[in-house]
DNA sequence: TACAATATATATCATTTTGTAATATAGGTC
DNA sequence: GACCTATATTACAAAATGATATATATTGTA
C-alpha cells in the first residue's frame, strides 16, 4: 500500500495528525504488515489535502508546532473503499538476516551464531508484542486474524531457525578447504 | 539490502549483466527475500564501477544494445563482506493481502472470499516453485537453509488461512448487528 | 538536583527506489 | 500475420526513505 492509502486507513478509525498515525501504524495491527515514516506521511496528508480526501483542523500549541488533526471526508472514504478492491500485490519478506544467511559459508562463524541468537530474541520479542495486543483485546475480526497469523508465522521461523541452525554454523566451522583435501 | 550489495551479491557468484542479474534474483535464492527492477540495477552498476567495486566488459551484440559484463573487483568483494557484516536490519513483511484483511467487516463477503482464495493460490504456487529449486540442488548451505525457510513459512500462511478464513468470511456475512440481538 | 532521554509535532532536503515507457530484434505461438 | 516472450539498456517522473532541524515538556536516572 502507498502511503496515501496507508493514511486513509488509519484515518478511517479516528481523525489523527501525522505524528499520531506514525504512532497507530507503529503500535496497532498496520504495524505487522506496514512501515511509514514522518517523511513520507507529511507529503501524504497535503496531497490527500489537495484532492480533498481530507480535512485540517489546526490546534494552536505551545512549544510545539501547531497540530493539524486530519479527518477523512466523504470522498476519502469512498476512495479508501476502492483502493481496497484493486487488485492485491503479491507478499514481500526482505530479511537482512536471511540475506547474510546465504553468505554464512564465508562469514566467520561466531558471527553467524551472534546473528542467530539476535534474530531469536528479536523474534521473541515480536511474539511478546503480539501477545500484549492479543490481551489487549481486538477492535474488529481482521484485526484478531492478523495478530493470529502473525503469532504463527512468528513462531514457525523461530522453530525452524532452532531446528536448522546447525547446518549453518556446522558449514561455516568446517572450512571447505579442509573438506577437500 | 539496498541494491548496490544485491548487486555485489549476485556478481559474487559468477560475472553477468544487469539483465542477468534481474534473473538472477527473480529466480535464484535471492528472490525469496528480495525484489529489484532493472531501475534500480542499472544505476546501482554505474555507481559501483565509478567506485570500482566491479569492471566493466562490453560485449558487441545485433539488434540489441551491447551487452555489458560486470566482475566483481578485488575491492567489490572486501565490500560486500563488509557490507554482510554491518548491523542488520529487522525482517519486514509487506502484504497488501493482509491489509485488505483488516477490512474484511466493510469488504463484501464474496470479495474477501475470493481475495483469500487467491492468496491460498498465490502460496501454493510460491511452494511449488521452491520445491522445484529444492529438488534442482542447492549451490550452498545458505541456499538449502533459506528454501526450507521459505516452505516451512509459506506452508504455515496456508494452514492458517485455511483454519481461520471462516472468521473473516463469517463476520462479514453476519451484519454485526444481528449477532447483538 | 542536574543531566539525559523520551515524547510531542512538523518540515525539508538529498538520496534511493520504483514504475513506466522507449528502443530494437529474434523466435515461438495462435 | 499478429501477438507475446526473451534479450538488453536507458531515461525520466513520482514516490519513499533517511537524516537533520527546530523547540519544549515530561520522565527517568545517576
Amino acid at each position: 500500500m502507498d502511503a496515501k492509502t496507508l493514511c486513509l486507513a488509519v484515518l478511517s478509525q479516528g481523525d489523527a495528525s501525522g505524528y499520531e498515525i506514525r504512532k497507530a501504524v507503529e503500535s496497532g495491527p498496520f504495524g505487522h504488515i506496514q512501515d511509514i515514516g514522518y517523511s513520507s506521511i507529511y507529503p501524504a496528508l497535503s496531497r490527500l489535502h489537495d484532492d480533498d480526501l481530507v480535512s485540517v483542523t489546526e490546534y494552536a500549541q505551545e512549544g510545539r508546532p501547531d497540530k493539524k488533526v486530519y479527518k477523512l471526508t466523504a470522498e476519502g472514504r469512498m476512495s479508501l473503499l476502492g483502493a481496497l478492491q484493486e487488485p492485491t500485490e503479491s507478499d514481500k519478506t526482505r530479511s537482512d538476516f536471511l540475506f547474510r544467511m546465504l553468505f554464512a559459508d564465508i562469514l566467520p562463524p561466531s558471527v553467524v551464531e551472534q546473528m542467530i541468537d539476535n534474530r531469536l530474541q528479536e523474534i521473541e520479542a515480536t511474539l511478546a508484542r503480539i501477545n500484549a495486543r492479543s490481551n489487549a483485546g481486538f477492535e474488529n475480526t481482521g484485526d484478531a486474524f492478523l495478530n493470529g497469523f502473525a503469532a504463527t508465522v512468528q513462531r514457525a521461523m523461530a522453530d525452524y531457525i532452532e531446528e536448522n541452525r546447525y547446518q549453518l554454523v556446522g558449514s561455516s566451522l568446517v572450512p571447505q578447504r579442509a573438506v577437500a583435501e
